[in-house]
DNA sequence: CCATTGAACAAATCATTTAAATGTTCAGGA
DNA sequence: TCCTGAACATTTAAATGATTTGTTCAATGG
């Protein structure tokens, strides 16, 4: 079967917006077939079962959020705005986008802050490549402080995921926005050299 | 009723065992009571009911961590040691207390990342003042960087709730203590003023 | 008055059953 | 390869009653 199969990518998108609709108890797999035209027993040809549906729908959310963030770095030179825009389009996405937003509240294991147990393990990855290779440049160019690049990749990606928490998961919205930007400038003062 | 009341106090110390050890739902308030030769009836006179005798008693745990770390802070003077030894003596205590570390695994919600709905908000707001009297003690004396007090320590007290969840709740050690030193050279290095 | 008892009562939990809804498989066909 | 539809397996929901557990309170003694 071909990833790209357009009833393929269809069904993910729809699925996407019925999981968060309805949750995932609530959300019938003949729900998610009879949307697309399709028979449940159909959808059986393109995943293993309910759990891989939801997890292909979720990976895909993922990813288009991720593709969006690099996109945006990729557009940036110079390392420090790289860094900014990088956490900057993470917000930014989210906060326009409600059904992720409904996604996340309702299943806050999505982001566990814990990676063995983590069943988006590959797209977070990706992800922390965008981290990962951007530290990468800026200790390249003698712009960053050389730190152990894995270490802090992983340290920054946590910390992110726990503003998503704070922001999505929980609804604690009191002056988490100045929290979110003090934070950032206290660590890009930590990454700078000089 | 005196809250110094030494049944009082030997009442949260077995019932924090009892917790630990069997869990909210396993421990009935008879067995608290009877571990200390008491009705259950009389438990009543100390609290209101089983859900308040749980929280007086992680209450109670959350705070003598919060003093064995706040002894040792201010038995260091130069305001980088203090940092130091605050983020070290934080997590040597939960290190050492397989007690509290169990109730953490047990109730994860006990660091829910969300300040408006924390049911230790009283004892978590004196947590964050060692962090707040840290960061104004290096402003005043010049080593700090002059930042927002009020948010930097919300931050930081959200990246150590971070660390307690990745390290307890989810039992995701690897490279763990790695990425808490780094983090924390990094936040040393945002901190410190030139 | 403070701390306690014990019995009465209210509420929650558990085990069990049964019906309905939903998830999954698969032989066969376009 | 992609799809159908019916058969089958599994999960969920609601209902019941028994049992445990949580909570109240009048009475009691230090």
């Amino acid at each position: 079967m071909d990833e790209n199969n357009e009833k393929y990518q269809q069904m993910l998108s729809t699925s996407l917006e019925l999981f968060a609709k309805f949750g995932y108890k609530k959300t019938t797999v003949e729900d998610v077939a009879t949307s697309i035209n399709m028979t449940k027993g159909n959808l059986y040809f393109y995943v293993k079962n309910k759990k891989d549906l939801y997890e292909k729908t979720i990976d895909f959310a993922l990813n288009q959020w991720k593709d969006f963030v690099n996109d945006a770095v990729n557009k940036e030179k110079d390392v420090v705005s790289k860094f900014r825009i990088l956490a900057q389009k993470s917000i930014e996405y989210i906060e326009n986008n409600r059904t992720v937003q409904t996604i996340l509240i309702n299943d806050p294991s999505i982001f566990t802050l814990s990676s063995t147990e983590d069943r988006f393990y590959n797209t977070n990855v990706s992800a922390m490549n965008i981290i990962k290779k951007i530290l990468e440049q800026g200790i390249e160019e003698k712009m960053f402080f050389p730190v152990d690049v894995e270490h802090i990749t992983e340290y920054l990606f946590s910390v992110y995921i726990m503003f998503l928490i704070k922001s999505y998961v929980k609804s604690d919205n009191s002056s988490l926005k100045k929290m979110f930007s003090e934070g950032l400038e206290l660590t890009i003062r930590g990454l700078l050299l000089k």
